[in-house]
DNA sequence: ACACGTTTTTACACTTTGTGGGCAACTATA
DNA sequence: TATAGTTGCCCACAAAGTGTAAAAACGTGT
């Protein structure tokens, strides 16, 4: 477990948007390395580390030609963009990035998720949205939550 | 039998919500571990002993990938922290997870509910209101409660 | 009902983290 | 070459989190 939590920040004026200092200190104690790879991906961002980003190339290089791959190259690949930290913690959104995420102009409020291996950034009501769709699924299917242990 | 019962605990300004010794006392008797897993689920947040966390996201690891799989990692997985107990018998409440259970602020008091493998923290008036509707339904079904031998 | 030990709450001081603003260097454009 | 926009760096303030101590509340057994 490496990335955890869900964390309620902000995204500046300029773009740029603070990061939880606990992401960063999995960064730097786990890979010792804080440059993120930033790309975008399902309406919002999703920061990589590095080493993670490497492997996931590193597969996708290894598909044989096919629209999938074509269509990952084009979505997932090619939109990603090397980012580093401020003294303060933060990261520079490109403006491309801010406007595929909904981070526009007057925008401040985000959230910062770890998910696993990886952290997303998402506009924080569009995340709401994302995780009222969610818990309405769940309540359609108590058994199986139920029989997961939860 | 684990966690049981409820307590009428408070949460300080900053952020702290103290837990039962009884239940401290569970983790450290029957988990030999004080940790705790916290995640938001349905309105209040739910504390899972590690061990007991780790089977559940063993049991969600080998889901084949659905709808369902997606909503339980982005409501349920992703929001997940690790809290551990201070010297007070407290647990650290992230503001994202203030948030999510509304206890915002001024509101100190809250609902500490023991609940078989977990337990769960409330807002003590939404808690009440819940409390309330389940009771709605009960009456209802009387014959069903009699069967039950209640 | 009382005294004792435990548990919970309150309070305060201190550290860390997050946010906003200013300024200068750099880029691209016209 | 001027201009506007972008980016990076720095500072300072505010907000949030952490730790400790002591008071208050609670429960137990006598």
């Amino acid at each position: 477990m490496l990335f955890q939590g869900e964390f309620n920040n902000a995204i500046d004026a300029k773009g740029r948007a603070s990061i939880p200092a606990k992401f960063r200190d999995v960064l730097s104690s786990v890979f010792g390395d804080e440059r993120l790879m930033v790309t975008q991906n399902d309406g919002g961002l999703a920061a990589y580390p590095i080493q993670e980003w490497e492997k996931v190339l590193e597969k996708v290089k290894s598909m044989q030609a096919s629209p999938l791959k074509d269509a990952i190259n084009l979505a997932l690949i090619s939109p990603a963009v090397e980012c580093s930290f401020d003294k303060q913690g933060r990261i520079q959104l490109s403006k491309a990035q801010r406007c595929y995420a909904g981070l526009e102009s007057e925008i401040r409020e985000i959230v910062v998720v770890g998910s696993i291996n990886k952290i997303m950034i998402w506009n924080r009501a569009m995340h709401a949205e994302m995780r009222k769709h969610a818990e309405d699924l769940l309540k359609t299917e108590p058994q199986a939550l139920y029989n997961l242990g939860f």
